[in-house]
RNA sequence: GGUCCGAUAGCUCAGUCGGUAGAGCAAAUGGCUUUUAACCAUUGGGUCGAAGGUUCGAGUCCUUCUCGGAUCACCA
């Protein structure tokens, strides 16, 4: 321990003659150089912790923690927690709770046929990490998900286990270990089930294990960490705050993410079930195409080329369906040079997927229902609170571009060119209830089939919920000669200066050239579709770890050196 | 890049008209040991984001800078 002080204040001497910290603390529970060499009362008193606890139990970072099984599965604290003993006996003592006057005992007889029955359950094994301080007798423990009430008795039996090199023993002494746990410690234990007076199952605890030490002190339990840059830039300290945090609004961190999980699930299931195959293509790409976006550039040394991290896998999707993949998906990453903004993060994840044989209209039906079944999964039902809106995904529905202008600005000169300035301006905003906008221009639509009713008009369409575009799909452009021709189009805009005009592909064209089928695509914006089922404002609080400005010393000799942007 | 708002104890925040730096939580010490958001008592903890200016005196007023948030423009 004092070795490792040792170092890193050795490495850090420098820095800390400077006249800020090196690592920015910025109001949070991290530390300054100050903190790291021991001059943080807090830190230095887990540290002093840390050392009285190795003197008495050995190893304190032990290599496992076995957990017995209550009922055929491991015994996490959510599988106790929520086992039937310990659910029944709560809601039997919520129930003779509700028959008593305020602060009056529940009778004994009742009380202890409760703990005869879950004495009855035998010997359980948790570990988790302490929720609440060191205070008196009780703590909570958190598998991240549930918490668990433990009860240390100093007149019990209180065991300690050691964990000297591989051997594990067992002494008397758990108390000692109980006084020096500092609120984040992880700890397992071993004891038996029983019912406090206050109606909650805690486990008298038999045996005591430390099992590693937590040096910082933990976010704040009511107010979680309050700064959003500090929870998106330390992640994991904003996950623990989640499972100790005891009121907050909407969604716990780890929450959110738990949706994201079953959204996504959700969507993998749905396309598994009708058929699709989930494919990998490049990510690191020798032409950036398929969208129109800045690419990020890199290197490849050993054959000395430029690559580009993609900006969409369509154009290799479409090549599978050449093929011969008929249903193909790809739920992957997406990486575009531009600004950040609250709807944008650099890299973001996509869904995209083909059909063989469909067109447009197909697509939006299948759309539709993928959505409807993995909301309905992620959330439990198809109506979500959005800000001040509600937002139903049980119909969505389907106008023309040109209808929609008319609706929100009924005397618009709507021609090619000023369509979708119009629509961005007029109607984006407006279009809070899923809606697909069809009908797109065929110029700002160059892998889209044009209507053969209207060869001006591309059968594309875009999915609208809450003013965000969610969704892009269209019958897919299949004759190499038009495709050819388009990309000719988008590369004049290129050299006319529009930087984010399409890259032609070749290698596409000649794929095409092979023969496609008839088919339809459609690319999904993961991220902001989780914003709406979580009630999220900024995509930075759907992705676990956002693109963040470095962290770095504030100290004046690197102010001149850092790039002004 | 433009505009607006913000930065005070480890955390969440007060700080009036410019006049000795505050609270709750967290921490330490002692007490208590079936508690329920955070048991009781005591104690420690601050270069008020940085630099400069006005002033007898600046957390407070002015200028510049740094960092962050909101918003606008490009983008999914």
């Amino acid at each position: 321990m004092v070795g490792r002080a040792n170092r890193i204040h050795g490495k850090l001497y420098l820095a800390a003659n400077r006249s800020e910290p090196i690592i920015k603390t910025l109001n949070m529970n991290i530390p300054s150089v100050d903190e790291i060499i021991g001059q943080n009362d807090q830190i230095a008193a887990r540290r002093a912790s840390l050392e009285a606890i190795a003197a008495l139990v050995g190893n304190v970072y032990p290599n496992k923690f076995v957990r017995s099984r209550v009922s055929g599965g491991e015994d996490t604290i959510t599988a106790v927690k929520n086992s039937d003993p310990v659910a029944s006996a709560e809601a039997e003592m919520a129930e003779i709770k509700a028959g008593l006057a305020e602060g009056e005992r529940p009778p004994a007889d009742r009380k202890e046929a409760i703990n005869e029955r879950l004495r009855g359950v035998g010997t359980v094994r948790i570990a988790g990490r302490l929720t609440t301080p060191t205070r008196g007798n009780f703590v909570h423990l958190t598998d991240g998900i549930a918490k668990l009430q433990v009860y240390a008795n100093k007149k019990g039996p209180l065991a300690l286990i050691k964990n000297d090199g591989a051997e594990t023993t067992v002494e008397d002494g758990g108390w000692a270990l109980w006084q020096l746990l500092d609120h984040g410690d992880f700890i397992g234990v071993e004891g038996y089930l029983f019912m406090t007076n206050t109606g909650e199952v805690s486990v008298h605890i038999e045996k005591l294990q430390f099992l590693a030490k937590a040096m910082l002190p933990m976010p704040d339990k009511m107010h979680g960490i309050a700064d959003p840059e500090l929870r998106r830039r330390y992640r994991y300290a904003d996950l623990i705050a989640s499972s100790l945090q005891v009121e907050h609004d909407g969604l716990t961190t780890r929450e959110v993410f738990e949706r994201r999980a079953k959204l996504i699930a959700g969507m993998r299931r749905y396309l598994d079930d009708h058929g699709y195959i989930e494919v990998e293509t490049p990510m690191l790409t020798p032409k950036a195409t398929g969208a129109a976006a800045k690419p990020f550039e890199t290197h490849h040394n050993a054959l000395d080329i430029t690559l580009y991290a993609r900006i969409a896998p369509e154009l290799y999707l479409k090549r599978l369906v050449v093929g011969g993949f008929e249903k193909v998906y790809e739920l992957n990453r997406n990486f575009r040079n531009e600004g950040l903004s609250q709807r944008h993060n650099p890299e973001f994840t996509m869904l995209e997927f083909y059909c063989a044989y469909m067109d447009v209209e197909g697509m939006m039906d299948l759309c539709e229902q993928m959505m409807q079944e993995s909301v309905m999964k992620a959330t439990g039902g198809l109506v979500v609170e959005y800000e001040q809106n509600r937002i139903d995904f049980s119909k969505f529905e389907r106008i023309s571009m040109r209808d929609a202008i008319l609706r929100y600005k009924p005397d618009a000169d709507i021609n090619d060119r000023t369509m979708i300035g119009l629509f961005d301006e007029f109607v984006e905003p407006n279009l809070i209830q899923p809606t697909f906008i069809v009908d797109f221009p065929k110029s700002i639509s160059p892998l889209s089939k044009a209507n053969p009713a209207d060869t001006s008009i591309a059968e594309r369409f875009e999915l609208f919920i809450n003013g965000m575009e969610i969704a892009n799909g269209f019958s897919e452009l299949n004759d190499p000669k038009e495709q050819y021709e388009r990309f000719a189009d988008q590369m004049k805009q290129r050299e006319g200066g529009d930087e984010e005009a399409m890259v032609l592909d070749e290698d596409y064209i000649r794929a095409l050239s092979y023969g496609m089928p008839p088919a339809a695509g459609i690319g999904i914006g993961i991220d902001r579709l989780v914003m709406l089922l979580t009630n999220k404002h900024s995509i930075r609080d759907v992705i676990l770890f956002p693109h963040m400005r470095p962290e770095r010393a504030q100290a004046p000799e690197e102010h001149e050196t850092i790039e002004k942007s």
